[in-house]
DNA sequence: CAAAAAAACGCAACTAAGTTGCATTTATTT
DNA sequence: AAATAAATGCAACTTAGTTGCGTTTTTTTG
């Protein structure tokens, strides 16, 4: 039993590819991740390790996970960080997000809109952008109660 | 002496008019605001007033703005919240902000960029958007030194 | 595989942003 | 001008996030 596995995806295995130390929690917040498939904040993680584990450590491993490419931050207009699962195309490097983000008032889940493609900014002659977000907040399909 | 003026606009009926009381600190914080034309946050706006106001009273000023369509609330990624005058489109029921914002990592100005539209999102069925956000963050043209 | 090196962890203490309650002052209404 | 409503300042508080350091776990290397 040394594996970890979600939808055959050996969970493990992306730590060491992404060059991210394999502690046993680290193992267990990535698939939480993977298997909640929604984003999460601190306190969200926290909860559900019901404090097996130290915030200090969260905050580390999320500040890990999100330079080696794996997670993004999605900040919400009350200043509440996120966090959520990269896309394929990001890496260490490089984050691409050119895409927009919804964030539920009610259930606080972010959901990632590939559908949505953000316009190429081009009028913006002798700007060096280097990070670029859409960000949307209101009532999600399922809490959209009306 | 009993009106303060920006560009053949009276700031203090402004506060009048979007229902806003007149006291003397939100009179100089409008004005701030109108004169500077650029974004602020509470720390820019507490050393400009070199600790004259208590930072309560600012944070409640701001609060008020807002709620009265004076003012739009800008998250930046690090979780820092900064402060810009809206457009004359707003008011207190509808803050409609479809543009994008630009803030500058080096001097943290933001730039209200209305050349860029955002598309209309039609493919979000059962969602409710509240709220619609396009943040870019980077070098700004004075600070780009490349 | 064992030793050395590097990274992660937990704890406690700290910082900084923002909030709350309440008594006082200032503005607005009548 | 008096009554009412709103804004202000203060102190104390909350909450998110950070830092330093000694210990444990993981990874590297011989």
């Amino acid at each position: 039993m040394n594996s970890i596995t979600h939808n055959n995806l050996d969970l493990r295995s992306i730590l060491s590819d992404k060059g991210i130390s394999r502690t046993n929690f680290r193992s267990k917040l990535v698939y939480l991740f993977y298997s909640s498939n929604r984003s999460l904040s601190v306190e969200e993680i926290l909860n559900y390790f019901k404090n097996s584990v130290n915030k200090v450590t969260v905050y580390r491993s999320l500040e890990s996970f999100e330079n080696k490419g794996l997670i993004h931050k999605v900040p919400d207009s009350k200043n509440l960080m996120r966090y959520s699962l990269c896309k394929d195309e990001c890496s260490a490097n490089s984050h691409n997000h050119n895409h927009g983000h919804f964030i539920c008032y009610e259930c606080n889940d972010t959901f990632c809109l590939d559908s949505i493609k953000i316009p190429e900014i081009t009028t913006l002659k002798n700007f060096v952008i280097k990070d670029l977000k859409l960000t949307m907040e209101g009532y999600c399909k399922n809490c959209n109660t009306i």
